[in-house]
DNA sequence: TTGTATGCGTTATCAT
DNA sequence: ATGATAACGCATACAA
């Protein structure tokens, strides 16, 4: 008559297929199936290959949940970062998605939206879907790092990347700011130019620190001197680098180059001068900090600093993991400094140089 | 002596708190904690203050894998992606986001990477996580649709955005593309322009057919013959772009205007209108498709097609949850559509428009 | 209003 | 090489 009980559910049962099941299937006990799709050397050949088989003939696909929970350990990852537009935080997650994905995680996305409140909301959301781990990009408000230490306390491993807290006790991935402003100052002072402007970003967030001090450092290496009035501390808008730039082409001794903390700024400055008819790069050197798409594009072709945001990506998840495969055995906290790298394009590569200042560079040592 | 055992665990404790660990505390049951905490009407109220006091105390955050195992439905969407970069994928991701945090889920992205297989194994990894329900934008070279027959088989919600399965038995989001390209197209005809060529994209995605379609329905419209000459099929890249309008302007009878799919195909074309020394756009006027931000900063700014990214992610997160909260009272699929909005820039906004051609927008009714 | 007992799907321990 | 059983943390049917 009709059968009952014995029809195998079918693959489009509607309800997903357990080990249960695939056990009372084969007459086998949940053990068994449990080790050979975990591929136990307990299991000989034959039962593992039986079980594979039946596990693709039903779709079968594991709860992750319940092998979290009682594993006490999921292949999930948190991400927390301020926002998910413009090129660095998309590029940034994409190396980590991609690197994550490679070693068998999923991730999550979180977005504080710059907001220490929501950045902490975020941290316990994450908790609570019992992450592995977890990387955060620090929201510029956040000043309380309580629900860190919370993270910490948990023995959930924490890495931060790009803004990090200070401090030598934390796990970060950070790009050598400095560096980066270091370099285009030297290309700068390497195309010629002898007054060097710089846009700053605000103070109180340490990328911008850094890169202005990259610019002191790059302007005393060459043994220039610093002159407050070609210093503008902005928020790195397009439009206060029109401004700044429209300042300083009305000085008496205006500046024959700009190096900027953000490329936003930079193209202001650029399209400003350009508005005021100073040939850019000739009479005004232009470089910009980030490699934001648009910097092909602009015309001329703005020189920038790449932020190596794949790397970055990469390196973050493979601090995390490390980690978190070194369960317990904790080791010292490391900070992992990316080089910048330099994009020579239109905006600063001048035809002509003028012969190269000789014995320069020699002075770095002793200036310091 | 030294305390044993009564000793509360401190909030530094290392191992998470559970309900348990309340319960004990407290001296009452586990289903007490649990009740007070989920807010249910038979537990009173001092009873629930003292519960939740004690929560805060030590911070404890609920298990939601354990909720979730235990209630067959968890509080995490997945998205697949073809991939999270340019402007638009980021865009309606973090529309997304923002949506789903509000609702109180989050949010596991995977990348396709434009790759069916990889496509397929995003489905299973989120099928293992115990979504509440997924959202695709398909790659590009998905054919075969037997991986999302699995995910309708477990009755779990799905949703596309963007990118869809031909059909009405789908729920979808999706721009409304040939509108996109028609309105365009009428604004190059009301700026005068009578010869308007097209830079189409790959004609088996769908959007690209929608785009060509809208720019052919925009000619008829107007009144205006098709002219194969002037209508070419790229890759839509930049390089493509500018290619085309080399070949454009060679001709005898060049185009007055370029209505492009994709804005760096546009942005291509008017680079090389400008090398030539046409002016844009009252030489060849211009208008791309998607809003990307370069538009904004190419001289001249490029008019373009916004897709509304943001309200397509939230529109994607309604439907959704629509799907996921209407449990087993399966509706009729839906497909929204969203209206692309005209941007209209300098690229292709003329000073002097001829007088309008009256009469021939009438003519649209007797046209189709 | 509160408590007891059970199960979600998996894995680890201990036995055979 | 395989099986029985307990436990992960939570929610709920049922009892009191």
């Amino acid at each position: 008559m009709a059968p009952r009980k014995k029809t195998p559910a079918a693959p489009s049962s509607g309800t997903p297929v357990s080990m249960a099941d695939l056990a009372r299937e084969l007459g086998v006990s949940m053990t068994t199936i449990s080790r050979a799709l975990s591929n136990h050397y307990s299991i000989g050949p034959e039962m593992k290959a039986k079980v594979q088989k039946l596990a693709k003939k039903y779709n079968y696909q594991p709860n992750r949940l319940a092998s979290a929970l009682r594993k006490g350990k999921s292949k999930l990852l948190g991400i927390i970062v301020p926002y998910i537009e413009g090129r660095f935080f998309p590029s940034v997650v994409h190396g980590i998605e991609t690197a994550a994905t490679k070693a068998g995680y999923n991730v999550i996305i979180c977005q504080s939206h710059e907001d220490a409140a929501q950045e902490r909301r975020n941290i316990e959301a994450l908790l609570s879907a019992q992450v592995a781990g977890i990387m955060v990009s620090l929201s510029r408000t956040t000043t309380s790092y309580r629900h860190f230490e919370e993270v910490q306390n948990r023995g959930l491993p924490l890495v931060f990347f790009d803004r990090s807290m200070e401090g030598e006790d934390v796990n970060a991935v950070v790009l050598d700011d400095q560096e980066g402003a270091l370099i285009a100052t030297r290309h700068l002072v390497a195309q010629g130019c002898r007054r060097i402007a710089h846009l700053a970003g605000p103070q109180h967030l340490t990328i911008y620190k850094n890169r202005y001090r990259g610019y002191l450092e790059g302007l005393r290496e060459a043994g220039l001197p610093v002159d407050e009035e070609l210093i503008v501390f902005t928020d790195m808008t397009q439009l206060e680098g029109a401004g700044a730039m429209r300042n300083w082409l009305a000085l008496p001794n205006p500046p024959d180059a700009v190096c900027s903390a953000g490329d936003y700024c930079a193209l202001g400055a650029l399209q400003e001068a350009r508005r005021q008819g100073v040939p850019v790069p000739d009479g005004v050197a232009i470089t910009g900090f980030s490699n934001e798409a648009f910097t092909v594009i602009s015309e001329p072709s703005i020189t920038t600093i790449d932020q190596r945001c794949e790397e970055m990506g990469q390196a973050t998840v493979r601090l995390l993991l490390e980690l978190i495969e070194s369960h317990g055995t904790a080791f010292a906290p490391r900070q992992i400094v990316l080089r910048p790298e330099l994009l020579m394009r239109s905006s600063s590569v001048r035809e002509a140089k003028p012969a190269a200042p000789a014995g320069k560079r020699a002075a770095k040592t002793a200036a310091r």
